[in-house]
DNA sequence: GCACTTTATGTTTTT
DNA sequence: CATAAAGTGC
């Protein structure tokens, strides 16, 4: 281990009791976790079944098994237990499901499922208001209370409406077998409390902890891993809190410091030597984040030299940002003699994407989005989806009354209105009130038929669905319910054309999915839900990356242009509003120490905003980093632009 | 009663 | 630009 330094060799070694890593940017914390593995695995004798690492994201769980892979043997690798919070609760829940009364195969919710839901209970309220309930259902959930208590504490009306729409919004999930994402961490750790024995179990079985992004955790899922550690205290925990930038999802970088309460014995190490950017990057770094209330001292340093100056720039409006942000990132390269896949084009909010994208498209070059929307959001894949939830789960109402109805086959809203009414008298799924006597009486032949029909297709489907493989199912199912002739009837003929390859490509993942894994339809839906992306294959294209700071924590990159960095966009306007500035600037610190040789940042003087055009100021946080204020480009010259651009390709080539 | 067409509308960040 | 609600034809 001779390639870490004193530090990074103490925490990979340590092992008396809890220990805390506070690993600043860069610092080299995955390579302390990937290693502190493989010391348990091979000098400890710790099977790696019994070690599980904690991830914030599917992506950095998955680099994370691979990077143990490179240490240990595939096999050893693969039986590690690497996840999200998320994915290791759902996994436990899975497994004592009837304990909390529960199928095994209950349905995830993501927030546009529940958002849905809500629309669906309280038709009468407006947009805003649900959205606000929806803020402070997720806010009781993570401090553990029930609607009940929620109703008792509740201080002012919007509080009390939030609660009784708590409390209704419970009854539905649980009447459609159906967890939202807050509740993969709160059931089990109310199942641990409840359930000693059940706790117990999995100490047993969880034998060492690790937690990548600690920083990011909330108040519940730091109950889950007390819960998981137990008596024997075996965890590592590393973070770092100048990087909590999820505190709208009840992340609180207190955490770190009840840490220290809470275990006595903590052992807090940290890491500040940084193996990632230049001086004149960090400098920037550390300037702006002194501008926050810190909870640990910490001042980054490195080796690697000046560097390059941070370059801040200013523009006409949005479109010009993206044209000579573009511009400036192509010369670079040529001169540079780089590959696009060195630079990042990093952004507060998924809309402000879009300009860079079509000035990248102009240009012919390539790029690739990460963020922003899901592949799993699109239409076409969670109308079939909707088919498979209800395979594995037939209470989940939304999933039949979206299969139910797409393609139309006859069943309108009239037939629907009835059969819930029906369903809500005989406290029955849509499903299985669907196949009753009593409601064929209600419906007149012409509305029944199509019911009948499609429920008698989905109990077939679900029995193939259950036994057989499932690339045998699959094909048959997208056939039997004629999605692509759907498609090209009621979409222009190039998007039918796209939606239908997505479905396509999704049909292949997934039997892909079941042919390595060995895994039935059925069993496979069960894990998708929470894969927000898919993992495509062609990672190492080389093309630049476009990316929210949100989606950018954990990367690095050689060259990156920070854009829109403007008052009201970052720090962002709610954020003023709210008084959490603080967040904002460490998102903006996030940004900073991606970069490993340089750093540009942009601004616009103004923007398009809905159909006005509105004045942007630049963020104070260029101020407080210390950069030189921003210097008009000599824009709008497209042409000279161009021109240069060439001459400089000319000379390069002449070279 | 069902399916399709038009019109309004709206954007923080993600498991 | 893409979705969601209201409006119109069959």
């Amino acid at each position: 281990m001779h390639d870490l330094n004193v530090r990074q060799r103490e925490a990979t070694q340590y092992l008396d009791g809890p220990l805390l890593v506070l690993a600043g940017a860069g610092s080299g914390k995955t390579r302390v976790i990937t290693r502190k593995i493989a010391w348990l695995v091979r000098e400890c004798g710790l099977a790696s079944r019994r070690i599980a690492a904690i991830t914030f994201t599917n992506k950095a769980a998955r680099e994370m098994r691979e990077r143990a892979g490179e240490l240990l043997s595939k096999k050893t690798a693969n039986d590690l237990q690497v996840s999200t919070f998320h994915a290791l609760g759902a996994r436990i829940l899975r497994e004592e499901a009837s304990a909390l009364g529960y199928k095994p195969r209950f349905s995830i919710f993501d927030a546009a499922d529940c958002t849905a839901l809500l629309a669906d209970l309280f038709k009468e309220l407006e947009k805003g208001a649900l959205r606000q309930a929806q803020q402070h259902i997720s806010t009781w959930k993570n401090a553990m209370l029930a609607p009940e208590a929620a109703q008792a504490l509740a201080e002012n009306g919007t509080e009390q409406r939030a609660a009784r729409i708590y409390l209704a919004y419970e009854a539905s999930l649980k009447a459609y077998q159906a967890m939202d994402f807050d509740d993969l961490i709160r059931l089990p750790v109310q199942l641990f409390m409840e359930h000693p024995e059940i706790r117990e179990k999995w100490q047993d079985r969880l034998r060492y902890l690790l937690i990548d992004e600690y920083q990011d955790t909330n108040a519940c899922q730091y109950a889950l891993l007390q819960h998981l550690t137990g008596p024997r205290q075996q965890f590592t925990a590393v973070g770092d809190d100048d990087q909590s930038i999820y505190g709208w999802r009840g992340a609180d970088p207190e955490n770190l410091k009840r840490l220290s309460q809470d275990f006595p014995n903590l052992k807090i190490i940290k890491l500040e030597q940084n193996y990632r950017s230049t001086t004149r990057i960090l400098e920037a770094a550390n300037r702006l984040i002194a501008h926050n209330e810190k909870l640990f001292e910490k001042k980054l340093w490195s080796e690697l030299g000046h560097g390059s100056p941070v370059r801040v720039t200013q523009h006409e409006d949005h479109e010009q940002e993206a044209e000579s942000v573009v511009m400036r990132l192509n010369a670079h390269r040529l001169e540079h003699r780089g590959q696009w896949s060195d630079y990042a084009i990093l952004y507060r909010s998924n809309h402000l994407a879009r300009f860079f994208e079509s000035a990248l498209r102009n240009q012919r070059i390539p790029y690739v989005l990460s963020g922003g929307s899901s592949f799993f959001d699109k239409t076409e894949i969670k109308d079939f989806l909707a088919y498979l939830r209800l395979f594995a789960n037939p209470e989940d109402d939304p999933a039949f009354i979206r299969a139910a109805t797409t393609p139309r086959r006859g069943i309108g809203s009239e037939t629907l209105k009835t059969l819930g009414i029906y369903a809500g008298e005989r406290r029955r799924s849509l499903f299985h009130a669907a196949g009753e006597e009593g409601l064929a009486q209600r419906l007149s032949a012409r509305q029944h038929a199509p019911l009948a029909e499609f429920c008698q297709f989905i109990v077939r489907m679900r029995a193939r669905a259950e036994q057989e493989a499932a690339q045998v199912v699959l094909p048959d199912l997208l056939t039997a319910i004629e999605y692509e002739s759907y498609l090209y009837a009621h979409e222009e003929e190039r998007v039918a054309a796209a939606r239908w390859t997505n479905l396509c490509e999704f049909s292949d993942w997934l039997r892909q999915k079941g042919e390595t894994e060995g895994k039935t339809l059925v069993d496979l839906v069960q894990t998708i839900a929470l894969i927000q992306q898919l993992d495509k294959e062609e990672t190492t294209a080389d093309a630049v990356q476009l990316s929210t700071l949100h989606a950018a924590k954990g990367l690095e990159y050689r060259h990156v242009f920070l854009v829109g960095v403007e008052e009201e966009i970052l720090p962002h306007r709610e954020a003023i509003a709210s008084g959490t500035v603080e967040e904002e600037r460490r998102l903006m610190y996030v940004g900073i120490t991606r970069a490993r040789q340089s750093l540009f940042i942009s601004c616009a003087r103004r923007r398009k905003q809905h159909r006005d055009w509105v004045f942007c100021a630049p963020s104070r946080f260029i101020a407080e980093m210390g950069a030189q204020p921003p210097s008009s480009t000599p824009l709008p010259d497209k042409a000279t632009g161009q021109a240069r651009l060439n001459a400089l390709k000319a000379m390069l080539a002449g070279r």
